[in-house]
DNA sequence: ATGCGTGCAAAGTCTTTGCAGCTTC
DNA sequence: GAAGCTGCAAAGACTTTGCACGCAT
């Protein structure tokens, strides 16, 4: 993964995407500042985001935020996180130390984030062996919380 | 995660669900058999799986087949795979030293298992601390494959 | 000036659900 | 028998796409 992209610029969106031919646009860099701001640890579907920004008085439509979503988990901006729930989540892709994986209840779906080195260190290793190059790596771990336990299905 | 479940037997799966008030079905021990004799590191969407029935006379309908692997995966007898593409695979969630994880290329949707006993060991002590008990844990590394990096796009 | 990006609405894909009849416990 | 299951068709949820116009380069 590279460098630190919580302190991404706008300026530096911009090069990434002319360097490909592709534009910065107004809607882009509003995307990525939303996900900049979010609090350590929360995720957006798209449609999340798009309410979000209707109440920041952003009129962003629907159609933009799958495309620019989809855009800047390819660039490894964002990383898309498919929990339990049916639709995708997006974050920022972050670097040490703020990387993080999650512990997903199957029955109540609460959702727990973790830190953990070793797993970076291992994607690492395993990419190297086939010759890839790291974007992201995400562990998730599937379980039953304590309140799931006590239900009956 | 649970005992050889390889092994699973019809009886096995009939008595678990009539444990819970559910009940066996021929549907349910055809579907079962399938994964159990794929072979390892293959992986099946709901659809891939209602033409491998269709091709061996089997008809089990297409609601039936979402329907049980659904609960077969709530039971921790299957594990859900979402790697990029846009549907859930799955296949037998299986106890070391079976137990396996993917590493996927982002640009040719090419993947990779890869297995890892350490993981495992995270996994289960990361659960222990938040009293969760653990029914699969997946390290999915998404990254560029050789071929990928070197297309343009 | 070129051609990428946006918004809208329509179309798609995968998945779920209501219901009648059948099957399992 | 009662209640769960299946199959079918219809409905749903989320996501993608075609097109005309506007905007970044």
């Amino acid at each position: 993964m590279s460098p630190d992209q919580t302190a991404y610029s706008p300026e530096a969106l911009k090069a990434e995407l002319n360097a490909k031919g592709w534009r910065m646009t107004p809607q882009r860099e509003v995307i990525l500042s939303t996900f900049q701001n979010l609090p350590e640890g929360e995720h957006l579907s798209a449609e999340d985001l798009f309410y979000r920004l209707q109440e920041q008085g952003e009129n962003i439509s629907l159609s933009t935020i799958y495309r620019t979503v989809k855009l800047m988990a390819r660039m490894g901006i964002l990383r898309e996180l498919e929990l339990t729930e049916d639709h995708k989540h997006y974050e920022l892709n972050q670097p040490r130390p703020h990387h993080h994986h999650h512990l997903v209840c199957m029955k109540t779906n609460r959702v727990i984030e973790f830190k953990n080195d070793q797993i970076l260190t291992i994607s690492q290793k395993v990419a190297d062996k086939y010759g890839f190059k790291v974007l992201d790596c995400q562990l998730t771990i599937i379980g039953v919380s304590p309140e799931g336990q006590r239900s009956i299905f």
